[in-house]
DNA sequence: CCAATATACTTTAAGCCTATTCTATTTAGA
DNA sequence: TCTAAATAGAATAGGCTTAAAGTATATTGG
């Protein structure tokens, strides 16, 4: 059989995607969010795509034991949440697949009898450690179209919109009651 | 009441976001990445909260009727599916709920039985009308701190990833069966 | 013509994600 | 102390998203 694209398999758009459609008219703002919108996504969809295929597993399932490998101690679930930038209720369902999994534990604490530590298992830790090596072996070939200043140029660039988009937060742009 | 946030409420974080958490020693490709997510994460929650505010719609829904209106002759469903990067499947049910809701329609195609053009219905048009209004002006408020040039560079340096992203598709990384 | 294949779209099952609401516990203040 | 407010986490309902499988139509090659 041909290796060909499934019926419904999921291979945007080369020729014409989301950013490609911009007008000449359109503000230079714009047209910048949208090629953000595009190389992220584009990045993105392949690591899913790899971390399944490779590991069977889901890109914010990874992202969650990334968070408590830098952190052996653990974290708490708002910790989590926080860091993720995905909401509490989030962090309890992909927790529970984890735990079932047995990929983390959750730990009680006796300090606040709310809350508990989320740690890595021995078999979440070793597991963590093979998806991360060939994990950044896939970001330095997605991202080794640039140079090694260009790297940073791009690193120095989005640092600006990140703090300048922070820092807006509190506005609240869309909320005028 | 104070303003505040509410208990489940997605505030992420400022002091420490994912890519905050990235030790020396992580690859500057690993680091680029994080950036690159926290940034376009970042961006993408504060419009798509704006735009529930504002005006009880959702970003996917927003984006269908953009493409929409850049091709008033309509667009099948698979030129909808490629342009906005996502499959086929999630176009099907974004565009059963702007049916419902009256903004945009399926125009049977004579030529092909199988398939149909959508488009925006007069009310749509009025109405992205005036969420593109707001939407444009909240993009450029959101990308304010960069200057013109700082803009320029951004938009080249992501040309580069983005091709060389959309280049590497075809290697299927993490498939090696 | 007709069978095989491809295409356009829908359906389904499962997971992700959010805002909202709930319970349990802790903290702060009168 | 005792009550009100804040906090940690879980439960829920609804929407987004995907891969895979299904239906109908079109195209292609024998």
């Amino acid at each position: 059989m041909l290796r060909q694209t499934a019926p419904g398999r999921l291979r945007p758009g080369r020729a014409s995607d989301r950013e490609t459609a911009a007008r000449p008219d359109d503000h230079r703002a714009l047209r910048l969010w949208l090629r953000m919108l595009t190389c992220t996504q584009l990045i993105e969809r392949q690591i899913r795509n790899a971390l399944r295929l490779r590991f069977g597993t889901t890109l914010p399932r990874f992202d969650l034991m990334s968070q408590l490998e830098r952190h052996p101690e653990g974290l708490k679930m708002n910790e989590l949440s926080r860091r993720m930038m995905v909401s509490g209720g989030n962090v309890t369902g992909i927790t529970d697949q984890l735990v079932k999994e047995g990929l983390v534990e959750r730990v009680a604490q006796p300090s606040d009898r709310r809350a508990f530590r989320i740690r890595l298992t021995r078999a979440g830790g070793k597991a963590f450690a093979e998806m991360a090596a060939e994990h950044e072996i896939w970001i330095i070939g997605l991202l080794s179209g640039l140079s090694r200043r260009e790297h940073q140029d791009l690193l120095d660039l989005l640092a600006k919109v990140k703090h300048h988009a922070n820092a807006r937060e509190d506005f609240r742009l869309g909320d005028r009651e």
